[in-house]
DNA sequence: TATACTGTAATTATATATGTTACAGATGAA
DNA sequence: TTCATCTGTAACATATATAATTACAGTATA
């Protein structure tokens, strides 16, 4: 699975930390200790559908447009990392009934895999992390 | 994940279909179009996991040593995977509460998550997806 | 109009995965 | 006993994927 999960989730948990003024992707940055650019081609995404606000300008950022309980991973993991399970195999050789086959039979295990983990990962809200987070011994300020 | 999940599972049904002879690093690698060290790698885990027997020398390779209902995808996932389903993230900003928790409430999340996966993973043996195989339409020899 | 933001493309750097080479050790056959 | 054919591994090279960086256009605010 790709970071970028990993960073969305930081990001919206950071958001429901900060519920009344905007966070600026270098706070937000900051705080997962990645790039900048790299908090805002991940929000865009989530902006595109419809999780956040983002405004540009002075004063501008992000905020949370739903609450936290009304988003799960598995809204996330969709967005972020379709398909991330699917395990990598190279063109194999044609030739050969388990090169010809093995991809195919592979991806439509592997389906059903994901829409395993999509029944588990529905179970997890952005409040229920924050409330984990909340949980933990450590962190001196948001 | 990386493929030497994939790679595994296809050498197994390689020698699944292919019983009573030894199959060499090169036969399997021609079939799944990697290199045939990276072959006697995988297998070589494949054996000190007591899953195929090896030998070396004129007329050597590799042989099943279990029968292909004993072994299910969960137990290769586990050998060539553990711990893939992770979602990996930078070491994070500890002087900040999301930055600090984080990624121990993921982790514990998706050690959740990869129990669940091995429970799906647990129904498939390598004979099913051989028999997958043998479904399929393609192939004209082993 | 100056400043502080997002949005995004293009480029560079880094990390990871894979391929390749090399060679020791085992085995069987000539 | 010597040669050919295998596996087992380490070391190195290359390719690919991921992330950081740079650059700059567009937008909002004061």
């Amino acid at each position: 699975m790709n970071s970028n999960f990993t960073l969305a989730v930081h990001s919206l948990a950071f958001l429901t930390l900060q519920p009344d003024r905007m966070a600026t992707s270098d706070m937000i940055a900051k705080s997962a200790s990645v790039h900048p650019v790299r908090v805002r081609t991940v929000l865009s995404l989530l902006r595109k559908n419809s999780y956040i606000k983002t405004k540009e300008g002075t004063g501008g950022g992000f905020i949370f447009d739903l609450n936290p309980d009304e988003v799960s991973l598995w809204d996330i993991y969709k967005i972020t990392s379709d398909g991330a399970l699917q395990p990598k195999c190279p063109e194999a050789n044609g030739h050969c009934v388990v090169g010809a086959n093995m991809q195919h039979v592979l991806f439509r295990i592997f389906l059903g895999a994901e829409e395993h983990l999509g029944e588990y990962l529905k179970a997890y809200t952005i409040k229920e992390v924050v409330d984990f987070i909340r949980q933990q011994p450590s962190g001196d300020s948001a």
